[in-house]
This record gives structure tokens, sequence and C-alpha cells, in this order.
DNA sequence: CTTTTATATGACAATAAAATGACACTGCAA
DNA sequence: TTGCAGTGTCATTTTATTGTCATATAAAAG
């Protein structure tokens, strides 16, 4: 397991990144362009952005940043410029963690890691695959942002898939987790259920979250195939 | 179910409280001597306790705190006078949540209230929603800037549901927070409020600002589908 | 290439949940 | 007292969801 620490930060202030490095000098530091890098370090990542930067907005550039593969758990901060509520909605419905107000320094920044890094939890809890985030407290998934409606079934089955990714459930264990209890459904029933997800995430423009697996059942892979 | 919060400050510097009691009128604020109140109301409580106290340490005094009934279950943050790994163990240890390093000042005072406090707080924007605005002053709703007639039950109604954009409330909920206390209602009561609700909105031609949750209840969503 | 097996999809009926309408009861004001 | 606006309840209507099955399509096996 690694402990290194990574650090992106939008057109940080002259000094910022040098007074970070001076009281952090094994973290790596990334300046944040108008697009995710593509590679970063394994280890915890925290990004820092902007409300307002060079050529998008902050928000867009936090959709962005969930979407790449590289920084998709990341612990993402929008800095923004005056306490406003409404801009801190918009921040988390981005896929922000968390945000503070600027103008940012490197102890105030520093500061809010470290009362964070401790406790790892975030702000809100998001559930996030590719474009797909789910917002439990709302009952609602969102492809880019944009709510998707979704009928019960088909919102639990997304949820219990983005709650595991990378494993594959059968049909019968799919009906034990979701199905009524007591209640016995048809192995074919679970297709249909798939189906209809797969038929509600399409109409959004959402790439297929879920790979059928021949004679074994489905999965939903964290990383694109 | 109560919303008041309360915030203890030990030895706040001149204008620090005046400054909050502009941001947050509705607060309860209280400066904080060198013993835990024995009185605090219901609700959140936010203790912020300098390193340095008048006449003790902010680590014993954080432990008083913890000892103390009233504030047995508040938020303590610690504020140091520089960032100092050490000190915040400590501080941990005495049983602050967390901590900060000073001076303090209203705006990363509040500021660390939002990031941690989330959900509990109403949110203190404008209670606007689309085209429906509420004028609390006036205990008038508008849409469009024309004011819409409005039941009693209908007015607290739409005035939670936009103090809470996003969050799904149970019939059970809507009923605890807005029904008068101690009367049993039927949870079918609360599909006729929404019911009445929609209609009388509709009737001046606001959109549905309502999304029923099936098997659930009611949210309001702050982003349209 | 054909057969066999597995999955995807469309249609439909049964069911569950929510919206609506009617009505009775309350408290208040004229 | 009557009249009326506001509410809660319940019966009814309307709508949405879901399981099943029949059929179409796709993937492996022979």
């Amino acid at each position: 397991m690694s402990h290194l620490t990574t650090l992106l930060i939008t057109s940080p202030p002259a000094g910022l990144l040098a007074d970070i490095a001076r009281l952090r000098p094994e973290w790596n530091l990334l300046p944040l362009g108008d697009l995710p890098p593509a590679q970063v370090p394994g280890g915890k990542v925290w990004g820092f952005v902007d409300w307002l930067c060079p050529t998008m907005s902050g928000l867009e550039l936090c959709r962005r940043l969930r979407e790449a593969d590289a920084t998709r758990h990341a612990h993402l901060t929008m800095v923004l410029e005056e306490p406003n509520q409404e801009a801190r909605r918009r921040a988390l419905l981005a896929g922000a963690d968390d945000y503070l107000v600027g103008p940012l320094d490197a102890l105030r920044l520093l500061e809010r890691i470290d009362s964070l890094g401790d406790k790892d939890i975030p702000a809100r809890t998001q559930l996030v695959h590719g474009s797909i985030t789910i917002d439990p407290a709302a009952h609602q998934i969102r492809v880019g942002g944009q709510p998707v409606p979704m009928r019960p079934n088909e919102f639990r089955l997304l949820v219990h898939f983005m709650e595991h990714p990378d494993q594959v459930f059968s049909r019968t264990a799919l009906i034990d987790r979701l199905g009524k209890d007591g209640e016995a459904l048809d192995e074919r029933t679970v297709d249909v259920w798939v189906g209809r997800l797969r038929r509600s995430l399409a109409a959004s423009g959402a790439p297929d979250p879920l790979r059928t697996v021949r004679a074994l059942g489905y999965v939903m892979d964290s990383v694109e195939s």
C-alpha cells in the first residue's frame, strides 16, 4: 500500500506551491490545468478546484475529474470566492466532496487536508461510476449531473452494483438480495431487471455499465474495457 | 424536532460575535467563559475553544465540556495559534473533534461549520426554486413575482421542502415535522397535503416542484430533470 | 454450418401505489 | 346561529411497476 499523497491545484497563486512544498516536501504537487491529468501516482489524491478556472467553470472541471479514471477517487474540494450556499450545493452536485472559501494559502489548505484526512469522511457520500452518480439523500441517479428517472427496482439494482464493483452476481444472488423476502422469483426475471436498467441509462446517454457474464450473471466493471 | 443551532466561543475577539450574528441571525451565540454553560438549548451545538483560555488551558476546558451534560454532544473545534501537529494531537485526545488555526474570523468559522455540519442545517439560501420564491417576512409565496394564495399547511409544506432541497422525506417524517405534536395522522394524509400544494401551484402556472419517490416519499429536486 | 444453449426484448396481465373527489368535522367570524 | 375556509379520512379512479411468458437474437459447441 502506497502512502503517496498527491495534490492537484488549479491555477495556484504565486508562492502557494512553494509554500506547500516546503511544509510537505514528500508530497507530489500537480498544478491542474483544464484537463484531468492522465496519470496520477497511486495513493491519496486531493484536488482543489477553483470556482472559476481558465477555460471552464470549476463545476465542469469537477465533473471531468470525477469521470477520469486517475482522479475518480480523489477528494475534491471546491474553492469558492465567497461563502454562498447555492454555489456550495452546486459544487456538491458536480461531484465535489467539500468546499472552502478562497483565497487559499498553504496553511489553510493543509489544515483542511489534515482535518479531513483523519476521519476520511466525505462531506456527502456519493456513489460514482464514470458519469453516473447516485445521490442517496435525494434518491436520485444522475448522468453527467442530469437527473435520470428510475423505477424503484432499477434504482436498487444500480445501487447494489455500484456498491460492489467488479463482483459478479448470479441471478439467484440478485434475487436473494433485491427480491422481496419469501417470494420465489424466476431466474429470468433478473434478465428483465437488467434490461430495464440498461434501457433507462441508455435513454440518458450513459454507456452501459453492466457486463453480462455468460452462464454466471452480471458485473459492473470499475475499469472501462 | 429542533433546528436550533448554538455556538459557544471562548474569548471572542471584538466584532466576531456581531459578524456572526449578522450572517446567521437565527443562531444562538454564547460566549464561553471558563466553565461549561449549565444550560444549552436543544439542537446542534458547536464549540470553538481557544488553545489558551483566561484561567485554564483549552485542553482542560475541552475535557470539561465533554463531561458536562449540556455540551457532551457538541462538536468541539480547538483553535490553535499556529499549525502544530503535537498540539493538534493533544487537542484531539482532550476531546476535540477538530481543529483550526487562528485567528478566527466569522467567515472562516462559518465555513468550517458548514463544511462539517451539512445536512442538519437548513440552507441559508434565499428560498428560491425556479420561478417559485418565498418571502418569509411577508409569509407569502410568489410565482414569477405574483403572489400565490396558500393555505397554512401548504405554506409550511412548501417552506419545508425549499429549506431541504434534494432530500427525500417519508410520509411519517413529514407528519412528524409538520403535523401538530401528539396527533396521530394517517400516512395517506400526506398525499393529500402534497396534492393540495401541487394544485395551488399549478393554478398559478408553476411547474410541479415535487417529485414523488415511489414507496418512499417526496423530494424537491434542485436540478430540473 | 448447424445445433444447442443462453441472453435480450416486447407484450401483457396482475398488482401495488399514488392521485383525486367527496364528505364530514372543526374552529372562527359575522 | 349560520356560513365558510381549512383539514383529515376514506372510497374510488388513475397511473406506474413488475413478474411472466413467448419470441428474437446472440454466443458457444459440435
